[in-house]
RNA sequence: GGGCGCAUAGCUCAGCGGGAGAGCACCGGCCUUACAAGCCGGGGGUCGUAGGUUCGAAACCUACUGCGCCCACCA
């Protein structure tokens, strides 16, 4: 039924109603578009490295060539494009750089699975074909991400787009390898790394993940059964590693053991005999006090194994089967072994104890998922101690600064303990590393220029290179870098660069280390900023392993970029995670509508920016007071762009524009207005000069609806290159601010009473308003009338009910023919709870004044504010009291 | 095992030494010529627990409880 009405009613509306250029609704979905290929075709996105105006640059973090758009993307551009359009509007030469990374695994594992449902595999087709068909399919379905940014309004200058892949970055990161390689800084070296049998590939201490397991704790005794000679009892998590041991180790000081250190002992199941040695690493307290020592798959091993020179066999292959054992076990998975050679013990009588389940933690391949195999063999290493040194320095030191501040904290965590970083993978898609070995065992790294050399024997290293050595480089090898080019000279540093807190690891401190390395000290960025992650309505993390991911397209479609892109910036305190539901996106849908339909309002009735605004003396209170707000608005949103407070921009937007500007404003306006004459025209004029700068400081927030209400609204080219809002300095009017505040005191009482009363909201009501002009608001009667809904006593006139309002300005007395029944209780009930409150308060601050303590000891502000508080309720009780007397008896 | 963070209204979160706040949800009333995607009015919290510091604590300190996160080579 209302449907109906309001379906005839719009049409009404667009019959009779003449906004020229503005129709009745927003609608996103049409519209967005089409603004954005504007801008783009406008040429507002790019930067210009030859400007002499101050720069500000940003480099995208580079989204996965295999990736799609999800909401931590749109929540982590919703923030840097809403920086970089406020440092466009503020006239700064801006740049955002966007890219993509070539996502080494990732990207393995899609390609090989394609290739298993073809059944083939990548060992079979050979490297050349291999990188050719990634390269296929990065053509034909990677960056599918880059068309979805523009559909979040992304202005970022595509003309600088970058892929770590491209021909520009390789050379940049061969460079740095070369470079890091001359300085001694990058090694070989046969290591114990995290192995994925998966992969077939070393990775980095980052790409693994400890994860509680329900494994196992087996106890067996090595050596002897019997009384025929000694043994002793180890314990493990992985049996099938006693294929490995070469020692068992003990404490130095530990009696039990000391006559049996420098002899040895059978190794069961192998025929070998391995030494009992002494270690300080070995925990007495720990079980036995005996630990078997397996030097090839344990890194406390591989120290121990070092240490004592202990033989090193490597028993398992690269895909986690056991190998060169020489057992029966040989070609048998990890786990199968760990069950076969615990019941092979078990039937010698071997097992003394068993624990299971034992909860333990074990390392896990962070992208192929299963437990990594720690594994000894001949990878590159970046040595970073010297590197990490610097990083930690710049920070500490205040040239790169942290947001938010408690950041810093973790920040150190990482730099003070980094270990030498894993950069050689066994794979194909990535940089391959410049490095050629020789027939005679010689070694030598090329730069992008050198000729590798020819002939016999000479090949070069078959290992890429970690996908984050390239992303390390981002904030200068997308400038041109290595050349001096004059786009790396205007935009390095960068001005600000805004990731997520999960990759401060793998990806700030990167880029640190080698922005201080190879730009001669200068670090990547001034500034980082650490944002949280995205969560649903009950704060689970929103991803594809919770089931509550949302594709963040399908609120697009339904609800427009800026209301999605609002509802994520009013979440975002800084360094907290962000909640978002889609309740909340309609929530700044109707925003957004509001926002509409307020300068629909102002339009239709002639507002404009072309006049200026008239002097503060041709105003009245209600324009200074919503005039001197709007400067106040612009410089609190400028103070809160310093700590990145994007939610409390959003709040405080969202407040002035709805609560003040639309609720209140724009009925003063409407008086105002109907007043007609040169009231009217400053009305006009104030309603335009407030819109305008409103949705100059809401553009970076939401840029479509933006765009096309300021471009009506001004007939300007577009907000993307319209000024900042700066405060227009003019005289503020706190007096007026006052005085505004009490006509809306007056008002809400009014309302108020009313509502209690039972009288419909619509109805007018004769009244006689007394003691407004000893207030000084005589001048706003017709204004409290309006909004009150009040009129002016008629002949016959007879009240029949009256409240008083107590104001800061004085006390206004309200007499209202109600001409009917008005509900003596329920006011006597509400002036009860009234006088309640302010005996409450009276009493509190009577206490506070009357304790010589405080009086003495708090400062003379804070002790005269009491004082008025307890002024004002005293007022405020015998206000009431007055009223309460007035009401008719029951 | 080490470290960090968080517990404030039904939900999500601000506030971080001097009157307990916002959005949404909820209750009541309204088609009021920008907006029913709206307007007007209203209810709702011993600020996790227990101590301490202070004239004064949601805020500072300590302990505890409960969640969450990060790191780690405990066989």
């Amino acid at each position: 039924m209302c449907e109906v009405r309001r379906i005839g009613w719009v049409t009404e509306t667009q019959a009779h109603q003449h906004t020229p250029d503005l129709p009745p609704k927003w609608n996103p979905a049409e519209v967005e578009g089409e603004l954005y290929q504007r801008w783009v075709d406008a040429g507002y996105f790019h930067g210009d490295e030859n400007s002499e105006k101050q720069p500000f640059s940003v480099v995208i973090p580079p989204p996965n060539v295999t990736g799609s758009l999800h909401m931590g993307h749109a929540f982590e551009h919703s923030l840097i494009d809403t920086l970089t359009r406020r440092a466009r509007m503020q006239g700064k030469e801006t740049v955002w750089l966007p890219g993509m990374d070539h996502a080494s695994i990732a990207v393995h594992a899609l390609v090989e699975k394609q290739l298993a449902a073809e059944g083939r595999n990548r060992r079979e087709m050979g490297r050349e074909a291999f990188v050719e068909r990634v390269w296929q399919w990065k053509n034909e379905y990677g960056g599918k991400i880059l068309s979805q940014m523009r559909r979040l309004g992304d202005s970022v200058d595509w003309d600088r787009e970058r892929f770590t892949m491209d021909e520009g970055l390789s050379r940049a990161v061969q460079t740095m390898f070369k470079l890091l390689y001359d300085d001694g800084l990058i090694y070989r070296a046969e290591r114990l790394v995290n192995w994925s049998p998966v992969l077939r590939s070393g990775l980095s201490d980052a790409e693994v993940t400890h994860k509680e397991v329900e494994g196992e704790l087996v106890s067996m005794r090595y050596g002897a059964l019997d009384d025929s000679g000694p043994s002793i009892v180890v314990a493990t998590t992985r049996v099938e590693t006693m294929l490995g041991d070469t020692a068992v180790a003990v404490h130095p000081d530990d009696e039990r053991y000391r006559d049996m250190v420098g002899t040895e002992i059978e190794l069961p199941l192998t025929g070998r005999r391995i030494p009992v040695i002494a270690d300080e690493h070995v925990d007495p307290e720990f079980g036995t006090g005996a630990v078997k020592v397996t030097p090839a798959h344990d890194p406390n091993d591989f120290e121990i194994g070092q240490r004592h020179h202990l033989p090193m066999p490597t028993i398992m292959d690269e895909e986690g089967r056991i190998a060169n054992t020489g057992t029966e076990f040989d070609g048998m998975d990890r786990f199968e072994a760990r069950v076969a050679i615990r019941e092979a013990l078990r039937a010698q009588g071997r097992i003394v104890a068993e624990k299971r389940p034992y909860l333990h933690s074990v390392g896990h391949s962070e992208r192929s998922k299963e437990p990594i195999e720690p594994r000894l063999s001949l990878q590159w290493f970046v040595a970073v101690d010297s590197l990490a040194a610097a990083a930690g320095e710049a920070v500490r030191s205040g040239a790169v600064r942290v947001n938010p501040p408690e950041m810093a904290k973790r920040y150190f965590d990482w730099t003070d303990n980094l270990h030498d970083w894993c950069i050689s993978r066994q794979l194909w898609w990535g940089h391959r590393i410049p490095v050629w070995y020789g027939p005679d065992g010689e070694m030598v790294c090329l730069g992008p220029d050198e000729q590798p050399p020819t002939g016999p024997g000479w090949h070069q290293d078959e290992d890429v290179l970690d996908t984050w050595f390239s992303s390390g480089l981002w904030p200068f090898s997308t400038f041109g870098w290595p050349e001096k080019t004059p786009s790396l000279e205007k935009f390095y540093p960068t001005t600000v660069l805004v990731t997520g807190y999960d990759i401060l690891f793998f990806w700030v401190i990167r880029m640190m280390m080698f922005g201080l390395y190879a730009m001669n000290g200068q670090p990547p960025f001034r500034t980082f900023v650490l944002h949280g992650m995205v969560r649903d309505q009950f704060g689970k993390k929103m991803g594809k392993s919770n089931g509550n991911a949302v594709d963040p397209i399908t609120w697009l479609d339904t609800y427009g970029a800026d209301a999605l892109r609002f509802t994520l910036l009013r979440g975002a305190n800084p360094g907290a995670d962000v909640p978002i539901s889609e309740e909340w996106v309609d929530g700044s849908r109707r925003f957004g509508t509001k926002l509409w339909n307020a300068t629909r309002f102002a339009l239709s009735n002639g507002a404009t920016v072309a006049t200026p605004v008239p002097p503060r003396d041709e105003l009245t209170d209600a324009d200074r007071w919503i005039l001197d707000l709007t400067d106040s608005l612009v410089s609190d949103v400028d103070s809160l762009y310093e700590g990145f407070e994007f939610a409390k921009i959003a709040e405080g937007l969202y407040h002035f524009t709805w609560d003040e500007f639309c609720d209140w404003y724009l009925e003063l306006a409407k008086v105002q207005l109907a007043e007609g004459g040169a009231r009217a025209d400053a009305t006009r004029s104030v309603l335009g000069h407030v819109l305008d700068v409103v949705l100059r400081l809401l553009h970076p927030l939401t840029p479509f609806i933006t765009e096309s209400l300021w471009t009506t609204l001004t007939g300007g080219e577009s907000v993307v290159i319209a000024p900042w809002p700066t405060v227009s300095g003019a005289t503020a009017d706190p007096e007026a601010a006052v005085r505004i505040e009490s006509v809306q005191k007056l008002i809400t009482e009014i309302r108020r009473f009313r509502s209690d009363q039972g009288l419909r909201p619509g109805q007018k009501v004769e009244a006689e308003l007394s003691g407004a002009c000893c207030a000084g608001l005589s001048t706003h009667e017709a204004a409290v009338r309006s909004l009150a809904r009040l009129t002016e006593p008629g002949e016959g006139f007879t009240a029949t009910a009256s409240l008083e309002v107590a104001l800061s300005t004085g006390t206004v007395t309200v007499r209202l023919d109600t001409s009917g029944a008005i509900d003596v209780e329920a006011e006597r009930k509400r002036l009860a709870k009234d006088l309640g409150v302010a005996e409450k308060e009276l009493a509190q601050t009577e206490a506070k004044l009357g304790n010589p303590k405080f009086v003495g000891k708090a400062p003379a502000d804070v002790v005269a504010k009491i004082q008025t508080r307890k002024d004002a309720a005293s007022i405020e009780i015998e206000r009431i009291k007055v009223q309460i007397a007035a009401l008719p008896q029951a």
